[in-house]
DNA sequence: GTAACTGCAAAATATTTGCATCCTT
DNA sequence: AAGGATGCAAATATTTTGCAGTTAC
């Protein structure tokens, strides 16, 4: 059952289960796909304040439950972390995939970042990566 | 001498050339690099109004002289656009890379994006590429 | 019981819009 | 002269902060 999954998820992160971390993370799980924060107030209806929404998602991040994807129209999405990346220490070597028809940001978990060669002097940290088009839904 | 470049770079995009949008365009060709929208208020010093920023900023990305770069940090940058990406029609196949030691954010136009492949059913319009590490003034 | 989470109020920031005026062409 | 660009004022929207009340452990 999903309410199992929710509570182990916060507490394997030392998270204290409240009803807005349940709530949010729900959101996050039912959908297969990035939110923003304004698409989690949104869809969790009147439920809670924003205030809560804020510091729930810096939470999240910190504890390493979610990433956040950039994106050029100052509107971060966050989206749910995989396993393996918990405790702030993320394995996001995968695509983001926003399309331009619905607006969806997903995660492609089976393409992974291919390495590229910095010039000299230069050192990476991390890597994003972000594809922009028409998803698999849209493209019919 | 730069005026002139200056001059030219704005009639070529069918812009007609005032002090403000010369300013702006100034702050782009002297530094090596991208500028958000509070740094060229800070750069700018009082020289004019944060309006006028915003709406100068919109009408450079609308006609192709500047691109602009994802962040996680809900502070898009903007970049000067090369020769080959005017008019709307962008040829932004290069690396951005954002140092974590200065903050500052360079386009590296010698490395360009490899391809990727997507899963059967999505098609790319357009893909970014960010790096995040120490660069190479602050790597020493 | 205690520490942590939440909601509310309010402050601080950031962005957008309308309009009158000024500048470029 | 005409159209577009700018500055100012103000309306909106977004994010942060402090504090008191509530809840999870």
């Amino acid at each position: 059952m999903m309410e199992k999954k929710i509570d182990e998820l916060l507490k394997k992160n030392h998270l204290s289960v409240t009803g807005g971390r349940k709530k949010i993370l729900e959101l996050f799980l039912q959908q297969e796909g990035a939110l923003s924060h304004s698409d989690i107030e949104r869809k969790a209806g009147e439920k809670f304040d924003r205030v809560t929404v804020y510091r729930t998602l810096q939470v999240f991040l910190e504890k390493g439950l979610i990433h956040s994807i950039p994106t050029s129209d100052n509107s971060i999405r966050y989206a749910l972390c995989k396993e393996d990346c918990s405790g702030g220490h993320h394995h996001d070597d995968h695509v983001h995939f926003i399309c331009n028809t619905c607006g969806n940001t997903v995660c492609l978990e089976g393409v992974s970042i291919p390495a590229i060669r910095l010039p000299r002097g230069y050192s990476a940290d991390q890597v994003e990566m972000l594809v922009s088009g028409v998803c698999k839904s849209c493209n019919i």
